[in-house]
DNA sequence: TGAAATATGTCAACATCATTGACGTAATTT
DNA sequence: AAATTACGTCAATGATGTTGACATATTTCA
């Protein structure tokens, strides 16, 4: 058997990109297919790195945010990750527990808890970090770096647009 | 308070793109972070369409590939999905229960039970493909749909590739 | 033909990550 | 002083994944 599945995700007669067809024709089912097994591949090589730590995706996500904004506080972090404060809490207690965050309190608001890496902390986020990195600069490479720009342009306009602050007055700066 | 880090993704300082870098100087965190969202974005949609059926994300893809490749096996769609037949059993057990998936024995091997989407099954198919079309769509749009085959190349690129069949003797027919 | 391998289904037990709703405490704002 | 905010925590639940074992039907092979 051997699954020939596999090999060729996808090597569809190119979607009707005909912009006229109200009801598309077919599906991108390529573009579709690429991004689940890219997906997949993309946390699944961190994830066997963060196992070592007993730790899952949901730690990656915090970790990760933790590091790129130190001093975030519990209320942005939910807001980012769109979770609930029972899921987060229990992540976030592992992780301080294991002496891979810390907290401290707002200097002038004290009710916050400001969120950031220890050193061991911040050596597995960088560890994951160079992970995907290198995944992605393979990638990037491999189109041509020039082309990078278009890359995050059609991951950015995958994404959802009115979640977030969104004033609904203000158009948004940019 | 109003978050201002959900807007800009991350407006970083263009990752160094210096082959030479043994240690990457800094990851490419917009490109990861542009992943996250989109990805999570991406199947967000669906997943308010499959609630109302009380199905899940593990229904989506197995509903996609039988969409994908009717009178598949049970064995290549596990080889597929890579995970394990109990996850597939409780899941498979829901779509053919709710009548959105049929099983037939194989005509030459009849210990396969091979898998087929009944019309109702093919109905929430296609509105399922229909959602994630349009947004790809949207996005390829937005780059110019000239550039769609770097898209797919890089997504290609992102993923593991000695995965799959691989007969490692057999170079692989393209 | 009889034994081994294969394809599938199923059971028990468990882990991770998510949910909702409620309640408590400390600090800030009104 | 009262209301709101930021955070922590408890209980209960659900979806999805795991491992390992075992049963059944069917096919293949020696």
């Amino acid at each position: 058997m051997k699954s020939p599945l596999l090999s060729a995700v996808a090597a569809a007669p190119a979607p009707p990109a005909d912009p006229r067809a109200l009801t598309p024709a077919l599906p991108d089912f390529e573009l579709i297919e690429l991004l689940f097994f890219a997906y997949r591949d993309f946390v699944g090589e961190p994830d066997r790195l963060l196992e070592r730590h007993g730790f899952g995706r949901a730690h990656h996500r915090v970790i990760h945010f933790i590091n790129r904004h130190p001093g975030l506080t519990v209320a942005e972090l939910l807001d980012i990750l769109e979770i609930t404060k029972q899921s987060l809490a229990r992540v976030l207690k592992d992780l301080i527990h294991g002496d891979f965050v810390e907290q401290k309190a707002g200097a002038e608001d004290r009710r916050q808890r400001l969120l950031f890496l220890t050193d061991k902390g911040r050596a597995l986020a960088d560890g994951l970090a160079t992970m995907q990195h290198q995944r992605i600069t393979r990638a990037v490479a491999a189109i041509g770096s020039e082309h990078r720009p278009m890359i995050a342009r059609f991951l950015a306009e995958l994404i959802d647009k009115e979640r977030g602050a969104a004033p609904a007055t203000a158009p948004s700066a940019s």
